[in-house]
RNA sequence: UGGGGCGUCGUCUAAGGGUAGGACGUCAGACUUUGAAUCUGAUUAUCAAGGUUCGAAUCCUUGCGCCCCAGCCA
């Protein structure tokens, strides 16, 4: 938001620091996730909260992969971070792994034994549960709550050195067993898992978990701001309770602070990596870079810009209200953005012939057509014309009702950037069908100009000589709001059936034809389309359409 | 029915004792060689009830609603 004055609640806890010398005015943040899938436009606003508060207040922030699940986590995933990151525009001041600390962290582990504030349970998980009570009735102690500090130790240390299989032990900090919340009631730190760490390899056979990782990576980098999610916010104690307990310093808060704000939810989608990715494996969705997909990839290959996730992510705000915002917000961004700065040219989609009875056959002619409306600096390109044209199937109605501005009988129109022509006779096929338009075009009128006369309509058209190329359509992945709002039901009963449609029968001006990969365009009165890098070949491109343009004519339609 | 959060136009988001502002959407109009863009204008909101105060979205009280937490996931 551009008010100005208004800072969101986290810039406000920055210069209250700033201003009492909390972190000697330092500030430092991180982008932590969990290399276990790919980042989608949720993690675009993490992201650019956190690069954004360091670059404004002349901080630092650190992409940190938190890697300290061995199962689920492969290097496939980080390098696909790092790269959409930056392709989202962002530098990280240190590259870092949780998996960089195990050692330190192992070191802390020991550490909270040592102090009498964890120890080894030989529970197993189900019992574990069952002992920790719910949200109305206390836990109870484990049977092994109270071995001494030298049996906790040698434990741990052969927990360390594999002498347990999985799920045997865990290291449990000893905090309250009878909190209300239930994060404190002797939380698990290390679990036991015998498996290959896409970093350690085998180095390791116990691994951290989140509640001790995490925040002690954080003091180990020097952060001053940690930045998560709702979600955490009842970990926060925990979160204070291990950095307060093992960060020399911590209680003179030389330390940092976690701060949750809401995550970014749209309209029309999901958004939670569990579900993008049953999409993938159930092939519901050509790949974590299918056009309709949500994450940075899929919105990347369908066209959008990394400028206009950005402006998303300013425009959204950052608050604590769980909150869902219209996607249409999304849309508008990339229309704005590409408005100003896509090329435009002219694609038909639908064709639809047209023949000029009185236009020269065999003649060829080149009308020069601006490429961007308001920027004659991009200056223009040639479009062939002649007797033989396709204009969009849309653009004819033989009996239009009020208000269509468009090509019907008598009437005439202009081809943008060409001339006007009328509609003289209309040719049907046995069914019915119109098929060709016999047309006469007003050769007075070259460049679409007329001084005698108006017309209400400007339509784009291509030569019949125009390339063939295949153009996909893509709508909305889901038809519902929120698909996740019915319990009953699983999200994937809501998909649009019409989230993708290809028109492998398009026309496009010979300039499209030569476009190169991830290039954008405006194709005028239609929309903003992007030349796919994967599905395209040499002289043979596919267009996704990114988003259409606003539309009052489909709205007009709407409301008869 | 334990604990932690959150309630402002349709959707988001500002204002934190002093004119409820902005964005997106919607509606109406102007302009238009894109039914786009642009420009005008309009509509609509402080969860409820009490209290404090000259004055409350803001402070207090009591309700109500929604979200999160009982992984050896993050």
């Amino acid at each position: 938001m551009e008010a100005g004055q208004g800072l969101n609640f986290i810039q406000a806890i920055i210069e209250e620091d700033q201003r009492t010398g909390k972190h000697s005015g330092r500030v430092h943040t991180r982008f932590p996730p969990e290399p276990n899938g790919y980042l989608h436009i949720g993690h675009a606003k993490a992201i650019s909260l956190n690069f954004g508060l360091a670059h404004q207040y002349g901080g630092k922030c650190n992409l940190r992969l938190d890697d300290t699940n061995p199962t689920t986590e492969e290097t496939e995933y980080v390098e696909s971070i790092q790269e959409d990151i930056r392709w989202l525009g962002y530098t990280w001041d240190g590259l870092y792994y949780a998996s960089d600390y195990f050692g330190q962290l192992y070191q802390f582990a020991e550490e909270l034994i040592r102090q009498g504030k964890a120890y080894v349970d030989d529970l197993k998980p189900e019992e574990i549960s069952q002992w920790r009570g719910d949200f109305t009735t206390p836990g109870r102690d484990s049977p092994f709550r109270n071995r001494s500090v030298e049996e906790n130790l040698d434990l741990f240390r052969r927990m360390r050195a594999g002498e347990f299989p999985d799920g045997a032990r865990t290291l449990r900090a000893k905090i309250d067993m009878r909190s209300p919340n239930p994060n404190l009631r002797d939380p698990a730190i290390y679990r036991i898992r015998h498996a290959h760490h896409h970093r350690t390899g085998d180095a390791w056979c116990i691994y951290p978990l989140y509640d001790f990782a995490h925040c002690l990576s954080d003091a180990i980098e020097g952060i001053t701001h940690s930045i998560c999610t709702l979600e955490f916010e009842n970990r926060r104690v925990l979160y204070d309770w291990i950095v307060d307990t093992l960060v020399p310093g911590a209680k003179e808060g030389n330390r940092p602070y976690q701060y949750e704000m809401a995550r970014l939810n749209l309209t029309y989608t999901v958004m939670s990596k569990r579900k993008l990715k049953e999409l993938v494996d159930t092939k519901v969705v050509d790949g974590w870079d299918d056009p309709r997909m949500l994450t940075i990839r899929g919105l990347r290959r369908r066209g959008f810009t990394a400028a206009s996730l950005r402006d998303l992510t300013q425009r959204v705000g950052v608050t604590k209200t769980q909150s869902r915002h219209d996607i249409g917000l999304l849309e508008q961004c990339v229309r704005e953005d590409l408005d100003t700065n896509a090329p435009r040219a002219m694609a038909v989609l639908r064709p639809l012939k047209v023949v000029l009875e009185n236009y020269p056959e065999g003649q060829t002619e080149e009308l020069p057509l601006a490429n961007h409306p308001k920027r004659p600096e991009l200056g223009t390109r040639q479009v062939p014309f002649m007797r033989e044209l396709y204009i969009e199937q849309d653009d004819f109605m033989e009996n239009p009702p009020k208000g269509f501005y468009r090509l019907s009988p008598g009437v005439e129109v202009r081809l943008r950037g060409a001339y006007f022509i009328r509609c003289e006779r209309v040719i049907k096929d046995a069914d019915g069908r119109v098929v060709e338009l016999r047309c006469t075009y007003d050769p007075a009128t070259r460049g679409g100009n007329a001084t005698d006369r108006k017309v209400k309509g400007t339509l784009h058209w291509v030569p019949a000589s125009a390339p063939v190329a295949e153009v996909r359509l893509y709508d909305r992945l889901f038809a519902a709001e929120d698909p996740e709002a019915d319990e009953a039901r699983a999200f994937k009963e809501f998909l649009n059936p019409d989230s993708l449609e290809v028109l492998a029968g398009a026309r496009v001006e010979p300039m499209l034809a030569q476009a190169a990969p991830e290039s954008h365009f405006q194709f005028e009165r239609l929309g903003y389309f992007y030349a796919d890098p994967k599905k395209g070949l040499p002289g043979r491109p596919v267009f996704n359409r990114t988003v259409t343009l606003k539309d009052s004519w489909v709205r007009e339609q709407g409301k008869a």
